[in-house]
DNA sequence: TGGCCTCGAGTTCA
DNA sequence: CTCGAGGCCA
């Protein structure tokens, strides 16, 4: 052997093991830098020597030239379908018919979670790759065999002792982090986004040039056979895919083996869980028989085997179109813009709304009306737009879209006050300028002149952890707004039975609905009631429930608690300046310019007066400034369902004993008590090695320490 | 000045 | 629940 063939040989094995450690094992063996350096210098080689060239090499993955077109491929043994599950039932009946066929109680599945990817058949010849197809109808596919050629994850020689002809069948997927690094490239460089993982794969694999393809983060993992040859099958599908792990294909290390109903589900339920930490997204689990001698026994129906089944989980992400996008205004007068949505089923629940943020948002997914979109719950409840499927958008004759970009308005929708762009300073420059952050906000400057923010202030006014008004929500509110009954919320207190029932014949006429509730006179005058009752019962209240209920921005209920604790009276707060309201506890300049600003508006101060008159009264007592008690300086944290006293009360007991209830576990807290189904804070708690109490202990300690 | 630790505010749906 | 930002401490 010459020198540059021995070297070409010697940068081949060395390559080749680097790619199985890397995208097989998951073991990298070598850094990228020197992968990529060995890669450089066996291209030169087979540069200088075009004979040294083969087609295994693995230069030939950075992709050749661009293909005519891609050639039709028999599938020698077609790719079948599955069979779908999409409920345990649909489950129990697969489990209950090869049960029943087999004679055999509680069969052994092999089970692995379903991949969203694009299925592709792999042949091998003499331990070659030869051809590589996608599924197409599942009896003929497309050949991708050099877009195949550029994915490190599949070998191009197999290892071991490999037979004359081996086809496998596998998933060609893209790793989230992949897709999301690769979007991200392409948004910097103007290029085109990925809609999704799964459309990036199959997009991928259907490239005409292979540079293109080689240049996506794809990755595969093997599930299957097509036809061998000389090769005896293990007994078992489990075996089958232990024995291509050995010819050096990646297989999934979530694949299991499970026995029976009970076992598919308890895997079924495993897999979900961890569904949000898997590297790549997967839309359900399949469970095979994994005996081959069962599976031949079961046979097939149709074009889909009887012996595997794919249980699918409930879809994260939907496809549904933007009916409109609106503009709520909150009640600092911020416009949030949200998208009405098509009514679609997500992950169980029908979504019709989705937040979309603000300004930047928009513009960054450049939402528009009758654009069809992805909307996902994520790991999370809340739904959100994940992006718009551009080539959806509707257009008209020209081929134009049909609708503009978006624009915030420049009036409020609510009140026509002109909209301002809060921009949130980053830092001022030396120079002088001023850098802004990103994620403006417009807000309304319409004040308590805006209905919207009118409504607002009432609705937090009334809210639970307010003044605990029952039975006064939103659509009342928003009535009671536009009837002009209520301007200010001290005009709660001056409402009548004569003024609800009136109201109410006003908003039913001009929503057309035919009111049930007036026809029956009775049932009306009952709920208006109960309102004035509710609105009377809110009279007597606290000082904290009273300052938070008033709205001062960036007073929450605990700087509220806070404030009132400092203090023991409305006066002495009202009169406090600036310098005076930095002394309490957690409050620094910017929260005392919000307190002193607000009792510096008459508006504001007469608010206060007219609740007085109205007959409003609240607890006041001596300015309390350190806490006292056997949990004084102590810092705890509630979580999870409390059975006996439920959290808020559980929380005011412990604060009566002078601790510090908090809602984030941090290494700063003395302990979490921690009930039924304690999630991500109990996780915290204990990595921070924080102490944990159960509602038991909390109980004793309650009992034995009466507050007072 | 930087880095936690909290709090506040906004959001959806059963 | 998550994000952003205010407040506090080193």
């Amino acid at each position: 052997m010459t020198a540059p063939a021995a070297r070409a040989a010697q940068l081949r094995r060395l390559l080749d093991e680097a790619n199985h450690r890397y995208h097989v094992l998951d073991d990298p063996a070598i850094p990228d830098a020197e992968y990529d350096a060995l890669l450089r210098e066996l291209q030169a080689i087979e540069l200088a020597h075009p004979d040294l060239a083969s087609a295994d090499s693995p230069t030939q993955r950075v992709g050749a030239g661009v293909l005519p077109g891609f050639a039709e491929v028999v599938h020698e043994q077609p790719m079948l379908s599955l069979n779908n599950a999409f409920s345990d039932e649909e489950v129990a009946e697969f489990v209950q018919r090869i049960e029943k066929q087999l004679g055999v109680a509680e069969p052994e599945f092999s089970v692995e979670p379903k991949l969203d990817g694009l299925a592709i058949s792999l042949r091998y010849e003499q331990g070659l790759f030869v051809r590589g197809a996608t599924r197409g109808d599942g009896a003929t596919g497309e050949d991708v065999t050099q877009n195949l050629r550029t994915l490190k994850a599949i070998p191009l020689r197999l290892r071991g002792q490999a037979p004359p002809v081996l086809e496998v069948r596998g998933e060609v997927y893209m790793p989230r982090a992949g897709f999301e690094a690769y979007n991200a490239r392409m948004r910097e460089t103007g290029g085109k986004v990925l809609a999704n993982p799964r459309n990036g794969a199959a997009g991928s694999l259907r490239q005409l040039d292979p540079r293109l393809a080689a240049a996506r983060p794809l990755a595969f993992y093997a599930y299957g056979l097509g036809v061998t040859d000389g090769w005896t099958l293990p007994a078992r599908h489990s075996q089958m895919l232990q024995a291509l792990r050995g010819f050096g294909f990646p297989v999934s290390p979530e694949v299991s083996v499970a026995r029976g109903l009970g076992g598919l589900l308890e895997y079924y339920a495993a897999i979900g869980a961890r569904r949000d930490a898997l590297a790549y997204d997967i839309d359900g689990v399949v469970y095979k028989l994994d005996h081959h001698d069962q599976q031949k026994a079961m046979g097939f129906v149709s074009r889909a085997p009887r012996w595997a089944i794919a249980h699918k989980f409930p879809a994260q992400e939907q496809l549904t179109t933007v009916e409109a996008i609106e503009v709520q205004v909150g009640r600092t007068g911020a416009l949030t813009p949200v998208a009405r949505l098509a009514p679609v089923q997500v992950a169980g629940v029908v979504v019709t709304n989705a937040t979309l943020h603000n300004a930047d948002q928009i513009a960054r997914l450049d939402v528009r009306v009758g654009d069809t979109v992805i909307v996902r719950r994520a790991g999370d409840v809340i739904p959100e737009v994940v992006r718009v499927v551009a080539e959806k958008r509707p257009l008209d004759a020209h081929g134009r879209p049909l609708h503009a970009p978006f624009e915030f308005p420049s009036t409020c929708p609510a009140c026509g006050s002109p909209t301002e762009a809060v921009r949130k300073v980053l830092k001022q420059t030396k120079a002088g300028g001023i850098e802004y952050a990103e994620g403006a906000a417009i807000v309304c400057t319409g004040g308590l002149f805006c209905p919207a923010q009118r409504k607002q202030a009432v609705i937090h006014f009334a809210s639970r952890r307010a003044m605990d008004i029952e039975g006064l929500g939103e659509s009342l509110v928003e009535a009671l707004v536009d009837f002009d009954y209520v301007r200010t919320v001290a005009d709660l207190y001056a409402l009548g039975l004569d003024d609800f029932l009136a109201m109410r014949r006003r908003a039913d006429e001009r929503d057309g609905t035919v009111p049930e509730t007036v026809k029956a006179g009775k049932v009306a005058t009952k709920w208006a009631e109960n309102l004035i009752e509710a609105i009377a019962a809110s009279q007597a209240t606290s000082l904290e429930r009273l300052l938070f209920a008033l709205g001062i921005r960036d007073v929450g209920e605990s700087t509220a608690r806070t404030l009132a604790r400092h203090f023991g009276a409305l006066q002495p707060i009202m009169d406090a300046d600036e310098a005076t309201l930095c002394e309490v506890p957690d409050v620094g300049p910017v929260v005392a310019r919000r307190i002193a600003g607000f009792f510096a508006e008459p508006h504001n101060r007469e608010v206060v007066e007219a609740l007085r008159k109205a007959g409003v009264r609240w607890t006041e007592g001596a300015p309390q400034r350190s806490a006292q008690g056997p949990l004084a300086g102590q810092t705890v944290v509630l979580t999870g369902a409390l059975a006996v006293m439920g959290r808020d009360e559980a929380g005011d007991r412990l604060q009566a004993l002078g601790a510090k209830v908090s809602g984030s576990v941090s290494k700063k807290t003395s302990f979490v008590v921690a009930g039924e189904a304690a999630g991500s804070k109990l996780e915290k708690a204990l990595a921070l090695g924080v102490e944990v109490w159960d509602e038991a202990r909390l109980l004793d300690f309650l009992n034995s320490h009466p507050a007072g």
